[in-house]
DNA sequence: AACTTGCCATTAACATGTTAAGTAAAGGAT
DNA sequence: ATCCTTTACTTAACATGTTAATGGCAAGTT
């Protein structure tokens, strides 16, 4: 009766995004969980790393996080001294945040292994295919908002 | 020089997987916050009209959830009246779930909306790609676990 | 200047993600 | 029956996701 109604969750989009994402996570999270950072952290030390100082808002928009889950963040991040703040000094509503020696040192030291993963994503999965998804992933992201037309 | 050796957020997977995510999502966590239930439980829910009643284990396999965060949600359905749960009758180890009359309902008053949000998706995006992006999503997690070869 | 509006970041409150440990029952071996 | 291992589920502890409300500051309006 509902088998015939309820979509299978096997063409789920949300879900196969979701098992996919999981897939690709897993081994990173190991590596990351051996020098004690989670994945959200990685990815903050990376924006940080690639752009140079920023603010939390463009921090949050380049990691994929939203302010509240910044904000602990960066509060965990400051103290482990991986990355500093300190107040914008014409906009005393913002901070720039920037990344410290040792943060940098711990992406150098997690590098090679990040790279060891993606390569074997690439060989596993095929560099064709790998490419296509993000691809298609990149434009269904650029897709207009809002669905309520 | 970080430019040179850290990829950019752009191609990493697991963000793109992220924002696509949060582009398809974002709709339907709005049409559910209206009726109270959130993404996670209206998975479990439609996982349980798809198949009839199951045990926890393979409700947590179905809907991709873990089980400590699926005994929590259990806990809230039965609450909310949506799910009924009894021991396993020879395995007490185990228990019997199941979607209770209101809980069809809930998912029956969502469903219209949910597919016109899924037709949205099909139109804007392209059914031939969103066709092709679901494939290469459920190869990729067909993949070989264990990267450490 | 007083008011208003908007922005940045934080906090609060609740739900889930994640790993590890704990509890109870089932199954097999001695 | 006793012991050991495994299985199914729960709890605990900490980090994040998510929405709403708050506080501090900036900028425009009157």
């Amino acid at each position: 009766m509902t088998r015939d109604t309820v979509p299978e969750t096997n063409r789920s989009l949300p879900i196969a995004l979701l098992r996919a994402r999981e897939k690709v996570m897993g081994p990173i999270r190991a590596m990351l969980a051996d020098v004690g950072v989670t994945e959200q952290q990685w990815r903050v030390l990376r924006v940080l790393a690639e752009r140079g100082t920023l603010d939390p808002t463009e921090i949050a928009d380049r990691s994929c996080l939203l302010m509240p889950s910044l904000t602990r963040i960066l509060q965990t991040l400051t103290t482990k001294g991986l990355i500093t703040r300190e107040v914008h000094p014409t906009d005393k509503r913002r901070q720039l945040v920037t990344i410290t020696a040792a943060g940098r040192q711990l992406i150098a030291d997690n590098l090679k292994e990040s790279q060891r993963l993606n390569a074997w994503l690439r060989e596993s999965f095929g560099a064709d295919k790998l490419d296509a998804l993000l691809d298609l992933l990149n434009e269904l992201d650029a897709l207009d908002r809002d669905p309520r037309g």
